[in-house]
DNA sequence: CTCCAGGGATGAT
DNA sequence: ATCATCCATGGA
């Protein structure tokens, strides 16, 4: 077999990837929502890893075009069996509900595979997007496994069993600050055994979230976001400083003391039963559309030095 | 420079 | 039960 060199025209025709059909799907948008941090751009499409194999994605139009894993893997990593339309029909008619959901249109929630998920949310905590996605590149490319998809190098999430061989010291190296102690804390717990997350997928919801929260590093916030982008708990509503901030402007408007359990009762019990869902559109919404976003620059290339303040 | 970020753990009211 | 404080770090 020939083995493919060098680099090929950026619109070739499709040699070596496995085309899959994906109507009402947005690879860019899901990507780009806040539930996944390692997937990087490259040329018109993007390159990470579906659990241990490396991946390189692209979208045209409903279809996609993937080198590495099986269109099996493909399927079920993006979730694009999730009914969409009718999860969409399930949201409560509102105005705000209405403007995210068209605004988030195609936007799924993925499966990730649990000890990634995990791990990476416990970083993630009172950190803005940018840097999780900075300290899941540091923990890949220090403990991963480098792997090779077309002329790319990408690195697999470490396992718990890696970690745990670490320090708290080394994953401090990596920028984790005080989440180093709890990521290395439950890394342990994992790779011991005492703590088996692929046996917690039979546990109803309640008991899910108990256990998750039992970790170090773990509260309701971070168990939400597992269960949801892990476990598949399409009903779990993490609630952050965004969401917070959604929730009591757009249905607790001009009310002086709405408590977190209040917020938590109403959005259990108004979003209905795929509120998760809800709550990912509600988040990208108002974090793409909030004035305090993108201006950060507006040409090619700041200018380092021209009569700075000195 | 200041402000803030997909929070959690702990201890005091 | 709610509130206050601390925890590290870096992007905007």
């Amino acid at each position: 077999m020939p083995l493919l060199t060098s680099s090929r025209g950026l619109l070739d025709p499709p040699m070596k990837f496995t085309e899959i059909s994906a109507p009402d799907f947005d690879l860019a948008k899901t990507l780009d929502s806040g539930q996944v941090f390692h997937w990087e751009k490259c040329d018109a499409g993007f390159a990470g890893t579906i659990g241990t194999e490396p991946a390189c994605v692209k979208q045209r139009g409903n279809e996609l075009f993937v080198i590495g894993p099986s269109m099996q893997k493909v399927r079920r990593y993006f979730a694009l069996d999730h009914p969409l339309a009718e999860i969409c029909a399930s949201f409560p008619d509102d105005p705000a509900m209405r403007e995210a959901r068209d605004y988030c249109n195609g936007l799924r929630i993925i499966r990730q595979p649990r000890w990634e998920c995990l791990a990476t949310f416990i970083c993630s905590s009172m950190k803005q997007i940018a840097h999780i996605r900075q300290i899941s590149r540091a923990l890949r490319q220090r403990f991963g496994a480098p792997k090779k998809v077309v002329d790319l190098v990408v690195h697999t999430f470490p396992s718990s069993e890696r970690l745990a061989e670490t320090s708290e010291k080394e994953l401090r190296e990596c920028a984790l600050g005080y989440r180093a102690k709890n990521l290395f804390a439950t890394a342990r717990l994992a790779a011991s055994g005492e703590v088996n997350l692929e046996k917690w997928s039979k546990l109803s919801d309640v008991e899910l979230r108990e256990k998750l929260c039992e970790l170090p590093g773990v509260g309701g916030k971070v168990a939400n976001c597992v269960m949801l982008f892990a476990y598949e708990r399409l009903g779990a509503f993490p609630i952050d400083v965004w969401i917070e901030r959604v929730l009591k402007e757009e249905y607790f408007p001009r009310k002086r003391k709405v408590t977190p359990q209040r917020l938590r009762a109403f959005s259990a019990s108004y979003f209905g039963p795929h509120g998760g869902y809800a709550q990912q559109y509600l988040f990208h919404h108002a974090r793409k559309t909030s004035p305090r976003k993108q201006q950060h620059s507006s040409g090619k290339s700041g200018q380092p030095l021209s009569a700075g303040p000195n």
